[in-house]
DNA sequence: GCCGCCATTTTGTCCAAGACAAATTTGTTT
DNA sequence: AAACAAATTTGTCTTGGACAAAATGGCGGC
């Protein structure tokens, strides 16, 4: 019977791609170079990924995710790699302390009361006015959520349970607030490739306490929609949400080439976490690293307008 | 000078399959095979698509989504596709007809009179009920809003608009009725790959109103994460939503991956309307074509479970 | 005429190994 | 310390071959 050929639920290159999110080409360039993932083979002679691997994969998209390198990090061994975590997680831990509300959120969503949650942070959101709400409990709260993810201390599925809640509580604080004829025009949405409606929806949700008429197509639209919206929407602003785990290339060359594509008098704001981590700055596009930057940016925004209607 | 130079806008394999949803490996098969497309290269020797091109290909993605097969169309002449197209716009049209405040819907969006539209929608949500609305306005809206794309009368960017709103109404629907301890419990997601949520909102509303207890992940969640969520949620049904635009093969291989791994006393359905056009049965898999499926699979399940515990 | 079964064609994905440009790091000079 | 150049890292693109799963078409039996 042997080590046994219990080739227990091996999975094929293109559910690691739809797994981890690491495309074909660069899964196999990884075998190539640094020698993993070294996956078996099925009779087909097809690679075959035994699970460890896909753990361990996923522990290196986590890594990357924070900035590092493949070549200092896909090679090493998986116990190094969970050291190295664990130490970070460590680090990390320190920051909560303070934050209101926080730790009863993630209790019952380890909990799993979700219903108990979201009715915590509804009545967070009525104390503290959507403002205040969006930055003093959301963000740090999509960041902790975030962080105990990294430190497994919650699952995937908690974290989409999450995010359903708040995006659940944010529509309706958005259906109640509708400023038509509001200046500026925003109109809101993420570039192909880009799923994460979160970040789109709290920059929604934000713009729309200042006034700001919103117009959102939601998640991934294409490059010529976008723009042809721009004009028969009379936007003038677009408002794109880039998450951390977005591709900064696929961001990049996406933005320039909408950038292209539209009038010089549109102004192309570019939001999202993925600014914190990508320094590189692009010509007619403003980076909003956090919630917090829209406020000074539309100020300017109606400086500016104020200054020319004058 | 000749015919110039103007290389007006050739974009690369990566921004053509982000934009048509064809793989690489397919674009570039087409190419061996039908002799379409046939892209210029860049300096580099890289294929760079013309916008002609990419409109012909995203043409030829309406007929597949219609069921066609490549071979047949990818090396017919645009012309020819473009006729036929019409043609079958024609035959559509004319079953719209019936239908009651549909008319309106499309005219509203169409004249960008977004936020009429959406009270419009509302008041019919409120005449009708929720689970009329559901069945006789936004399947049928849904699916003219679908044929007024492909005649080219609305822009993407209106569907992603119309698809917003009508999200806005369901979400808002779903979070007054609220049914903690209903029976059954059901996980709601999509598989990763399938980022359409109207579908997954519109079959939790239907639920809902059911009395079932609805979890829901949003889209996207990794098919080991599924099975997790199940077991710690004690799910007795997952439902799983997929669009038209969803690749069969991929939802199959997932689905069979995702009942391996469960209980077989979980019960799996799979709806949406891409199992219209897709025949293939599963062990162990109940596909759902339409909302309408819903009741009596329901219906069934409580059967089997008042039969048991009798 | 309709249904089930088998052969054939169609079709998408996978593979290998090479190439290169963009991004990042490292080293040097002002 | 900052700016510039060289070296390294890294992801994506390339070709052409191969094959299995799915769809189609033909055939025989009910």
């Amino acid at each position: 019977m042997a080590a046994g050929q219990h080739h227990f639920q091996r999975v094929s290159i293109a559910t690691v791609e739809r797994e981890t999110g690491l495309s074909k080409d660069t899964l196999r360039m990884w075998e190539r170079r640094y020698g993993f993932p070294r996956p078996a083979r099925d009779d087909n002679g097809e690679r075959a990924y035994p699970p460890e691997q896909l753990e361990k994969l996923r522990l290196i998209r986590r890594f990357m995710d924070l900035g590092h390198r493949p070549g200092k990090i896909v090679a090493a061994p998986m116990h190094e790699l969970s050291a190295r975590m664990r130490l970070l997680d460590a680090a990390s831990r320190g920051e909560l302390a303070a934050a209101g509300g926080l730790h009863e959120v993630l209790r019952l969503l380890k909990a799993h009361r979700i219903n108990e949650m979201r009715d915590h942070l509804a009545h967070l959101m009525m104390r503290q006015g959507l403002q205040r709400f969006l930055l003093d409990t959301v963000t740090p709260a999509n960041e902790e959520v975030g962080r105990a993810w990294m430190r497994g201390e919650i699952a995937v599925y908690e974290e989409h349970l999450y995010s359903e809640q708040i995006q659940h509580l944010l529509r309706q604080a958005i259906g109640s607030s509708n400023n038509d004829g509001g200046a500026p025009r925003v109109l809101l949405t993420t570039l192909p490739g880009e799923e994460h409606q979160l970040g789109l929806l709290m920059a929604h949700a934000f713009l729309s306490i200042e006034g700001a008429h919103c117009i959102s197509l939601g998640v991934q639209t294409p490059i010529f929609d976008i723009a042809r919206a721009s004009r028969e929407q009379r936007a003038d602003i677009i408002g794109l949400s880039f998450s951390q785990a977005m591709q900064a290339r696929m961001a990049c060359e996406g933005l320039g080439e909408l950038r292209r594509l539209l009038d010089a008098r549109i102004e192309l704001w570019a939001g999202g976490l993925l600014w914190q981590r990508v320094r590189r700055r692009m010509p007619g596009v403003r980076t909003l690293g956090s919630l917090a930057d829209i406020m000074p940016a539309l100020t300017e925004w109606r400086g500016r307008r104020s200054g020319q209607a004058a």
